[in-house]
DNA sequence: GTCTATAGCGGGATAGAC
DNA sequence: GTCTATCCCGCTATAGAC
């Protein structure tokens, strides 16, 4: 049953993860991940002693993904990395997700301290990549836009979460009709 | 203790519908209703046997505030029922709230069908409202904005919705950000 | 319409054996 | 590292007295 050291949390953290962006802080529970997992209850807790400290670990290494998924784009150009953002939440919705900042961000007056701190960092830290990319595109001449690059990367971003949400309720064409508009309001093509 | 026919079921509602928007709905319980109301928790349960009842009710209340806020705003000017809609956002975020739509969509692969019905008509009440008031207010030449009302309502209602959210992380400077470029993005002056 | 009392479940978490 | 067993809590919901 024992694969390589650590394995076992790995597999936690993942479908903790997918919970946590499918169902949110308090509607999954540690019998989703140990059903899941096919083990017990106590073992779950061997791994993570409290949910805070699960969920805590879940925003860690998500915002350790957009690293490596914002890392992964380092080099294109402006236009392509705003398409491969927007593409990001059209992924969530299909897969029946919001990112973990939007989740978080609607529980947050009922979130333990550690989980609401990884949220401001994360968002902060988002937040920051699309400023930046916002400006660049804006000096290379590929974008054009109103404002400030972080009022608009603010706006952007706000944007798109609002979207997954909405995405959920009425489907992947009404998140279309935001994006659709994201993009205009940056002088993109249709 | 009791006043009028139907005093306490609408203390209920209102209580209710204060901790969905502060808390969603997994994160509250009756005791947090009946605690507050100075009752026992039967008599929560006498006004509103289960809780997607109550809540479903929450929503309809909800609904019907909605009506009447934007009743109140007929004949004014489509700025400024737009301004008006933008300071609603404020007005959520200061009281540490999310709009009912709001809450719901992010919760909505966790809520009973009763629930997700009520969200997917308030929403469509909600945008098919603030399309009309962006048509008008294009077509009298006070706003300006690309592409389809209902496609820029979309984007409007998502940008105040993950605005509202955000709020909940980084307070209100940083929606400040998110309703000064929806403003641009309609025309308006600073 | 509100109470007491309670059923019954699922949740987070721990102790101690293996 | 996983198990069994258990604790204790809070939750939704109901029965029946007042």
């Amino acid at each position: 049953m024992s694969g390589p050291r650590g394995e076992t949390r790995q597999r936690i953290l993942e479908i903790a993860q997918r919970h946590v962006m499918q169902r949110g802080y308090h509607a999954f529970s540690y019998q989703h991940i140990s059903g899941e997992l096919g083990v017990k209850n106590a073992a779950v807790h061997y791994h993570f002693r409290t949910k805070p400290e699960l969920v805590q670990a879940v925003l860690q290494q998500y915002t350790r993904q957009f690293r490596a998924w914002s890392a992964n784009l380092d080099g294109q150009p402006a236009v392509a990395r705003v398409e491969a953002y927007i593409q990001l939440s059209r992924d969530f919705i299909a897969a029946d997700r919001v990112c973990c900042l939007g989740m978080m961000a609607c529980e947050f007056n009922v979130l333990p301290d550690e989980v609401r701190h990884e949220t401001e960092r994360l968002q902060d830290e988002l937040f920051q990549w699309v400023a930046q990319v916002l400006a660049e595109g804006r000096d290379a001449g590929d974008l054009s836009f109103i404002g400030e690059p972080l009022d608009q990367a603010t706006h952007l971003a706000c944007s798109l979460l609002g979207g997954q949400q909405l995405g959920r309720v009425r489907g992947l064409p009404a998140f279309e009709r935001v994006a659709t508009q994201v993009r205009r309001g940056l002088g993109l093509p249709d």
